[in-house]
DNA sequence: CTGAAAGCGCTTACAG
DNA sequence: CTGAAAGCGCTTACAG
């Protein structure tokens, strides 16, 4: 014989309160709380009452107002470019399982990469308190986070740096990467390679533009700026300023593609083409090796990346205080079969 | 000359509050609330000082105790499979720019397939109170939810139906498409086909078995039951799958994959193997087309599941309380080349 | 145009 | 073991 229904029908939408248990069991509302809480110093009776009421009237706890009284949200924001992207979902997974090992709920939400839309939307985690960010910036100005890291917002910026502000960093060696792309064409006999990258205002383009032209530098070539183009990742775009490289007076014999969308359309663009074309892509991708030629990359570790992010965050939020850190992740490259491919000489 | 420091200086994390700009602006509390919400009745010179004493103290309005206050919390919550898996990346998007159309922040986590853990996390944004939930659920018994769509909390499901619980769903016709993958390679000669599929406790994983055994009976074409593989979608069980079919007393000549996971590793399997074996996989994936043979796939729409599901939350969250929908979204196959194989008589 | 009081649903700090 | 009071930072409903 419950009696749900009796006195205590409430309107559709609202929802039992503490207050509502309590007077449901005959108790006080902080014997409710310790229940709830699991607190000790209630007698094994005057629980199951209080047990009772909440199961006959669907309680749970508002964790809304739990947080505004107790400080922590538990709650951590993160920003990245777009959540459909293949890069981000590992890195989007990464954070929430470390975000979940300390008890804490992730919040996201894709820029765009649009800096007045990154802003918007970190300064609406701000407003709902998360404990911490963790931000892949699209813009190159963050001061408007300074008030914010003043208040005690952690913050970790991923993929690429901080404009303006100082905080931790976790990046993966773009320059590096991209060095080693392109030695290893060289090594493979090309002297003429085009690298088709993202828009100039995003620092990874042009950190692996500047390992590019140091590798072609090492070994004592020249670049013409013809084979360089930098712009929108749009298949458009990318189609157009590869076939204008390999159809230019000085035409390139290698590619090396800035990102894993780049490098999807240059193997379509090339896949058309009478010519065998060597092409490294930087980032790997699923099927890479069954494609034919099977595509050469140098690899990020995006799953690393987040989760480096997440753990400085929370080491953050347990108080530690150093300077910030930049934290620099090694890439590998992956020798498949495109980027081995020798110089061809019509 | 600021004075920002003067007599205000607050403890580092602790932030400051409108009774905080109230009194350094020299007005009272509902002052300052009217300025920060853009409401009318405040002299051009009173909101002026305002501003200024939100500029130099940083404040930004808590949207906790707002939430606490008003009562919708302007964020839903978001539950499935895996953050990183690429099918699940344009869905989450998807949700995400409706909510964001209605000025509502996504909340997610990953269920990892295990029902304890999706109904951990479904219970944990019902108590930070998100106004709606989109679950694509790990479990088959969603009872635990009633409390919480009873108190109000709108409920759409996604890409597999809910257990025992009456609530708007949004699936691809999962069985229409299996038929047509079968009906496809059995038009192009074949009568061996087996299926290689997910775990049997996932509902689209029976769906899409029906469709294969129907399309079969519809063609008078027998079943041998060691045609049919359920089970994990791990590459180890998937390949000793597929191998025993090819390579059972009576081999497969086109094998059907249940899903992207499952593709892929066939895809790998079968170029391995000296003879052609046609393929039709369920799901569509970048680079299908690249892959030699280019993949035959039924492709479903992710991004619309996702968006046809937070649509139908939205309009729950505006009040429209009609019998819960089903939504069935058709796919589609699309032909590539591995489909098209004709049978190998060895 | 402006503000003091009450209250959202909890937890904290105390007192019995 | 138990509970009444105060307060987290806002908004609502009212009164001037």
């Amino acid at each position: 014989m419950t009696d749900t229904a009796r006195g205590t029908a409430r309107r559709y939408g609202s929802r039992p309160t503490m207050k509502d248990v309590a007077s449901r069991a005959g108790v006080g509302l902080k014997t409710v709380s310790r229940v709830v809480n699991g607190e000790p110093g209630v007698t094994p009776d005057t629980e199951r009452r209080v047990q009772e009421a909440i199961t006959a009237l669907g309680f749970r706890r508002n964790d809304s107002a739990r947080i505004l009284r107790k400080g922590r949200t538990a709650s951590i924001g993160l920003v990245l470019e777009d959540l459909a992207d293949p890069f981000y979902g590992p890195l989007c997974r990464a954070v929430e399982e470390v975000a979940r090992s300390h008890g804490a709920l992730l919040i996201n939400g894709s820029s765009a990469e649009d800096p007045a839309r990154e802003q918007e939307l970190v300064l609406a985690l701000c407003a709902r308190r998360v404990d911490g960010l963790v931000v892949i910036p699209a813009g190159d100005d963050h001061r408007y986070l300074e008030p914010e890291i003043a208040a005690g917002v952690a913050t970790v910026f991923v993929d690429r740096p901080a404009g303006q502000v100082d905080a931790d960093v976790v990046l993966s060696d773009n320059f590096g990467g991209a060095q080693d792309a392109v030695a290893h064409l060289i090594a493979h006999g090309h002297r003429r390679i085009g690298f088709v990258g993202d828009q100039p205002r995003i620092h990874t383009a042009m950190e692996r533009l500047r390992g590019y032209r140091a590798a072609m530098a090492a070994a004592g070539l020249p670049v013409d700026e013809s084979w360089v183009s930098l712009g929108a990742t749009d298949p458009e775009r990318v189609r157009s300023a590869a076939t204008a490289m390999l159809d230019g007076p000085e035409p390139v014999t290698a590619l090396f593609a800035g990102n894993n969308r780049v490098t999807v359309t240059v193997v379509r663009v090339l896949g058309e083409r009478p010519q065998p074309v060597a092409l490294v892509g930087f980032d790997d991708f699923e099927l890479a090796d069954l494609v034919r030629p099977a595509i050469t990359v140098v690899a990020q570790d995006a799953a690393r990346l987040g989760r480096t992010a997440a753990g400085l965050l929370f080491r953050r939020l347990d108080g530690i205080a150093d300077p910030p850190r930049r934290v620099e992740l090694p890439t590998r490259l992956i020798a498949r079969g495109s980027g081995e491919i020798p110089p061809y000489e019509g």
